[in-house]
RNA sequence: GCCUAAAUAGCUCAGUCGGUUAGAGCACUUGACUGUUAAUCAAGGGGUCCUAGGUUCGAGUCCUAGUUUGGGCGCCA
């Protein structure tokens, strides 16, 4: 007899035609219920979502020692598939054969009862044998196959910006920096300050908080590109929303405004979207049923419904007259605070574009509109997970760059490549950041970016 | 960084007004059980009540400080 070996997900796509026959499996035990003369392990061999029931029985020679195998335990199953359509599985396993290839100590954290999310997060080396973490980092895998596979259909050209950089520039928060010199014993020079000359790029080095600078670079070149990597922010930030370490995507587009930017944004939501749902049906079906209800039918709207577009101004006066007691006063030349933009969420019933910012409160690099007030700025708000998407048109007309860069003290010697591409062949671009964690969030439902995150890092925890 | 709440068995939690030996469910150990679905039933073992001070005849319980964690806000994406 030919022993098959096959896995979880290969036995639920086609049971019927195992039927009957003889198989190996790998996997662990989720739970083990054991009677006098035979007994039920549902196991889990990490390829599929849900686990297949293994039975035994008394004819075994090592009966007595796989009644008492614990929750944990790695196994070998041989055995054969049985067809069981009146019973609450569609099918499993009449073991002949159980051979237990590493045991779980008595002290095994994880039991087959619900946990909380604190302590999972304390255990992060162990969590993502759980149902919830199964099922969001599965999808995290898929959710990045998505986006890659929209800009590669596309014709976008995938562009790794350093993670290393010795800009300073960027404005865009706290950085962490990157030093091999002794911080007992710093050389000085001969004004007091540190002597970067005698460090390892012999000038000051982060680690980045955005690839943009870098992909606009390429979007020049390539027209259509896209980053995907990790960015670092040492934001002593302590919310739902925000990790010490996070990725994004930034995709940038050349011959292009704000308007296709924002179409881009949209397509590319919908599109992952609506891929996710097809390729994990499983696990979105568990985090509509145990994470958050009306999930499903919130993501089939946004993938067929049209996002709402309103200016800064127009979202100002929406919550001007709202009938809501804001703790931070809305205002024209202001940013929106986190309760006004689940206010504007709310309102709008889905996904809101917010664009023409006032520029004194956007980046530099933003273009300026023609009432001189405004850049072509866009934030895509979503309900749970707050700014997804912030992007905008950039300045391509190098005065306005460089009068801009001066008002707003960016340093130019530091950025000359990137005025450099407004020297040679600037042409109208446009670009945007995805927060990768917090789109997961919102396809997920987990209401913790530390929970969509293998081994989160956040202000006073990098454990694992 | 600010505000707020919490910290008791491996996990989730009770613990009255400050008063004898700190409890339950799950997990674990032992046993029962002929189809279980987070099985069920019985028994057993398991505690630095976050830390350091203080009040008191007596503190898991009250007070002070700290630590950690959750939530909200800020910074930011």
């Amino acid at each position: 007899m030919i022993l098959l070996k096959t896995t979880v997900k290969d036995l639920y796509s086609r049971f019927e035609e195992f039927s009957g026959k003889e198989i190996t499996l790998f996997g662990w035990i989720r739970n083990n219920r054991a009677q006098k003369e035979f007994g039920f392990i549902n196991l889990n061999d990490g390829t599929f979502f849900e686990t297949i029931q293994v039975v035994y029985e008394d004819a075994m020679e090592n009966f007595k020692e796989i009644q008492k195998f614990r929750v944990g335990s790695a196994l070998q199953v041989k055995g054969t598939i049985l067809v069981t359509p009146s019973m609450p599985q569609p099918f499993e396993i009449k073991a002949t054969d159980i051979e237990l290839m590493g045991d779980s100590l008595e002290d095994y954290p994880i039991q087959p009862k619900r946990h909380t999310r604190e302590f999972l997060r304390e255990n992060a080396h162990l969590r993502p044998r759980t149902n919830l973490f199964s099922a969001v980092f599965r999808v995290r895998s898929i959710l990045t196959y998505a986006i890659h596979t929209f800009f590669q259909e596309r014709n976008f050209v995938n562009v790794v910006a350093p993670l290393i950089t010795a800009s300073d520039a960027e404005g865009a928060g706290e950085t962490f920096k990157v030093t091999t010199l002794d911080l007992d014993r710093l050389p000085k020079s001969d004004d007091g300050e540190i002597d970067y000359k005698k460090d390892f790029f012999q000038k000051k080095a982060n680690l980045t908080v955005s690839g943009q600078l870098q992909a606009e670079a390429f979007a020049l070149a390539f027209k259509d590109v896209y980053t995907f990597g990790p960015t670092f922010r040492a934001e002593n930030s302590n919310t739902t929303t925000h990790a010490s370490e996070f990725w994004m995507i930034e995709p940038e587009i050349a011959f292009a405004d704000i308007f296709d930017d924002m179409q881009l944004a949209e397509d590319m939501v919908k599109f992952i979207i609506d891929y996710v749902l097809k390729r994990a049906p499983e696990e979105m079906q568990f985090f509509e049923k145990f994470v958050q209800k009306g999930l499903l039918n919130k993501l089939n709207k946004v993938v067929t419904s049209k996002f709402v577009r309103v200016t800064h101004k127009e979202a100002v006066d929406v919550l001007l007259s709202a009938d809501v007691e804001f703790e931070n006063m809305p205002g024209y030349q202001e940013d929106l605070a986190t309760e006004h933009e689940k206010y504007l969420v709310k309102h709008f019933d889905g996904p809101v574009f917010v664009i023409d910012w006032p520029k004194d409160i956007k980046a530099f690099y933003m273009r300026l509109n023609d009432d001189n007030e405004t850049v072509a700025a866009m934030d895509l708000l979503v309900p749970g997970s707050g700014e997804l998407i912030g992007g905008s048109q950039r300045e391509e007309r190098l005065d306005y760059l460089e009068k801009r860069m001066s008002e707003m003290n960016i340093p130019k010697d530091e950025l000359w490549w990137y005025l450099d591409l407004r020297k040679y062949g600037g042409c109208k671009h446009a670009g945007f950041g995805l927060g990768f964690d917090r789109m997961l969030m919102y396809l997920t439902g987990v209401e913790n970016i530390r929970d969509v995150i293998p081994f989160p890092r956040t202000p006073r925890n990098c454990e694992f």
